[in-house]
DNA sequence: AGGTTATCTGCAATCGTTATCAGTAACGAT
DNA sequence: ATCGTTACTGATAACGATTGCAGATAACCT
C-alpha cells in the first residue's frame, strides 16, 4: 500500500514539503531532477483527497443518466467523455429509472464532484426544484425539470422531430396514426407528444391512437400489442424512442404483422443497426454524441467562468432518415390495386 | 455555494463538532432531533473530500472500459452498477481504445477510488505489468494482462464459445469457414481465435480464411469485403464480436450477398435486436450483465477482506442461440437440388 | 562593494472531518 | 455517602496537501 506522502518525498530529498508541493504544481524549484527521481523511487502519488480538501476542486464531473444500456445515453456519455479534456474525469451514475436512487446519488455526489450533467427522471417537482438549492453547477442534458431555464441545457428539438415524423406518415396517406409515447412527465415525452398532436391537428386528423408508455422495450411491446388488438387498428405508428421502437418491432414480429405492408413504423432516435433490420428502419435521427459534448462544454464554461455565468441553452437538430419501414397505408394499396384491376 | 461546515451545525445547535460527527456516523447522541433539524435548516452536506482524507476510503470504484458505446461494455457497466451496493459509487472511464488515455486515467485514479475494475486494452506488456505495482485493488473483466492470474478476474469462456460457433458451421456442412478475428493481443481475441483453429483442426479442416481485425464495426466491414473479393470465397463466417458482426453484415448488404443462402454468418455476443435483423442473427451469447456483476462482487470481496485476499476467478458460460443466419453451404444446396432434379 | 530586484525557500496555518482521550452526569447498588 | 457502571460529551490532534508570509539566496546593475 502506497502510504508514502509528500513529507516522505521532502525528507528524502532534504527540502521542505512546500518545495515539493510547488514542484508538483508546476513552479520552478531548485532541485527539480532530484525531486523527480525521489518521486519515482518512492513511487509517490499525491493524495487526491487532500488536494480536494484544500482546493475545493475535485476535477471530476458527474454525469447522471437513467439507463446506460440505452444506446442513446451511452452516446451522450461518450460525447461528454470526449469533450471533458485533459484535467478532468467523468463520474458516471446510472439511476436505473429509480427516483430514489437519483436523489441518493445526487446527495452522495456533493463534495465529490465539481458539477453535474444530468438527465433527470421527471419534470414533476413541486415548487422550486431540489436542484436550485443543490449548490453545485448543473447542466441538464436531453431532459429538464420544471424550472430548467435557470440552468444551462443541451436539448434536442423534440417537437420538431415528432412533427416531421408525423407529417411523413400523413404525407404517405395515413389517417389512422398511432403514437407510442414516452411518459408525459419527462421533457422528451411531453414535447414529442406535443409535436405529434400538433401535426395531426394541423392536418385535421383526430388523435385516436395515443398511448403513453415508459420509454422501455417492454413498454413498447405492450403498447404495440394493445394497438393491434383494437378493432380498428392504426395503419402507422410513431414510437417515441429507440427502445420502444425495438419493443414494438418485436411485437409486430411475434404477431406476424408485416412492415411496412400492413403497418408503417417510424421511430425517434436512430440505431446503429437500423439499416440491417427487417425492414430497414425509418427514423428521426439526431447526433447524441454532439449533444453530450455540448452539455460538457456548457459545464466547463460554467466551471471556468464561475457561478456568475448566465445559463445557456444549446439545441441539437433532428433529421428524417428514410429507410424502408414506412409505406402508404394498406387501404390505399388496395384502392390502387383495384384501380389497376378494372 | 453551500460553504456550511460541521462547525456551523455544531454552533447552531450548541454542541461540539464531535457530537455532530457522531450523529452523522450513526451513534446515538442527545439532541438528535435538534441536530437533524439544524442540518436541514442550514442545508449542510458533509464534505466527501474531508471524509476521504481522514478515512482513506473514497467509496468509489472505478470501471475502465475501452468503449462505452459498445453494447457489451455498456452491459458490463450496468451489471457492475447494479451490484455496487448502497454505500459505493461507480466512476466510469472510457479509454477510447487509446493506450495513452488508459495509462493517464489509471494514474489519475489513484487516491480518488478504492479499487479499479478494468478491461485492459491489450495483454502485451513486457516484464511484470504496470498493474502489479499499482497499489490499488484491481479486478479484470473480460480481458486480462499477461500476469493476470495475480488478480481476480471475471472472464467468459471464449475458447468454448468459438469452438461451439465453428462446430455449428462445420455440422451444417461448411468446409470453407472464415473467421474475422479480434486483435490477438487481447484476451478474447486470442482465445476465440484459438477455439476456432482448434475446432477446424479437430475436423481436419484447413485454416485458410483467418483475418485478424480490430473488434470495430469498420474493421468487420473491411475484413468481410476482403473475404468476398477472394477468388475462392468462404461459405461461412464467424465474427469474433458484436461490432464486427454488424460491420460484416453491412458489407454483405452493400454487396448484395444473401444471408444465409449465399453465405452463413455467426457472431460472438448477442445483440438486443438480433431477432429483428434480416435475417435474424445466430450468435454465441453470454450474460454480460452477470459478468459485470461478478466483477463487482470480486472487487467488493477484496475491499472488505483486505489486501490479503487470494485472487479469485469467475467464468461466465456461453451458449449457442440459433436464429436464421446459418444454413448449409451453397454447394450442398446445389447438390441436393441436382439430385431431386434427376 | 553596495544596493536593488528577482527568485526561491521554509514555517505554519488551513481545508472539514474523524478518532482519541479524558471527563461529567445520571443512576442503581452497596 | 460512596462506588462502579453506563452513556454521553468536548477539546484536540491528526489526515496530506496548498498557500501567504517573511526570510534567504542568487543575480543583476551601477
Amino acid at each position: 500500500m502506497s502510504t508514502v506522502t509528500i513529507t516522505d518525498v521532502a525528507k528524502h530529498v532534504g527540502v521542505s514539503v512546500a518545495t515539493i508541493s510547488r514542484h508538483l504544481s508546476g513552479f520552478t524549484v531548485r532541485n527539480e531532477e532530484k525531486i523527480r527521481q525521489a518521486i519515482i523511487d518512492l513511487n509517490y502519488r499525491p493524495s487526491a483527497a487532500a488536494r480536494n480538501l484544500k482546493s475545493g476542486r475535485t476535477g471530476i464531473i458527474a454525469i447522471v443518466v437513467p439507463d446506460i444500456t440505452n444506446p442513446f445515453f451511452a452516446s451522450i456519455v461518450e460525447g461528454a467523455e470526449g469533450a471533458v479534456g485533459e484535467d478532468r474525469m467523468i463520474l458516471l451514475v446510472n439511476t436505473g429509472d429509480s427516483r430514489q436512487r437519483e436523489e441518493k446519488a445526487l446527495a452522495q455526489l456533493f463534495g465529490r464532484v465539481d458539477g453535474v450533467i444530468m438527465a433527470p427522471l421527471t419534470e414533476d417537482e413541486e415548487g422550486p426544484s431540489f436542484f436550485s438549492q443543490f449548490g453545485l453547477p448543473i447542466v441538464f442534458v436531453d431532459r429538464v425539470t420544471q424550472d430548467g431555464e435557470k440552468f444551462s441545457t443541451a436539448l434536442t428539438d423534440n417537437a420538431k422531430g415528432a412533427t416531421i415524423a408525423t407529417n411523413h406518415l400523413i404525407a404517405l396517406g395515413h389517417k389512422k396514426i398511432a403514437m407510442i409515447s414516452g411518459p408525459l412527465s419527462t421533457t422528451p415525452g411531453k414535447k414529442r407528444a406535443d409535436g405529434f398532436k400538433a401535426a395531426l391537428k394541423e392536418s385535421g386528423l383526430p388523435c385516436q391512437y395515443f398511448i403513453e408508455s415508459d420509454f422501455s422495450e417492454e413498454g413498447g411491446y405492450a403498447a404495440m400489442c394493445a394497438l393491434l388488438e383494437r378493432e380498428d387498428a392504426p395503419t402507422a405508428v410513431f414510437t417515441a424512442n429507440n427502445l420502444m421502437t425495438i419493443g414494438a418491432l418485436h411485437a409486430l414480429r411475434d404477431r406476424g404483422v408485416a412492415v411496412p405492408s400492413q403497418i408503417s413504423i417510424i421511430g425517434f432516435d436512430d440505431l446503429d443497426f437500423a439499416e440491417l433490420m427487417n425492414p430497414p428502419l425509418t427514423v428521426i435521427a439526431r447526433d447524441a454524441r454532439l449533444q453530450g459534448a455540448l452539455a460538457m462544454e456548457l459545464m466547463i464554461k460554467q466551471l471556468t467562468n464561475g457561478a456568475s455565468t448566465q445559463p445557456e441553452h444549446s439545441m441539437v437538430d433532428v433529421q428524417l432518415v428514410e429507410r424502408g419501414s414506412c409505406a402508404p397505408p394498406r387501404e390505399m394499396l388496395t384502392i390502387a390495386f383495384n384501380k389497376v384491376d378494372r
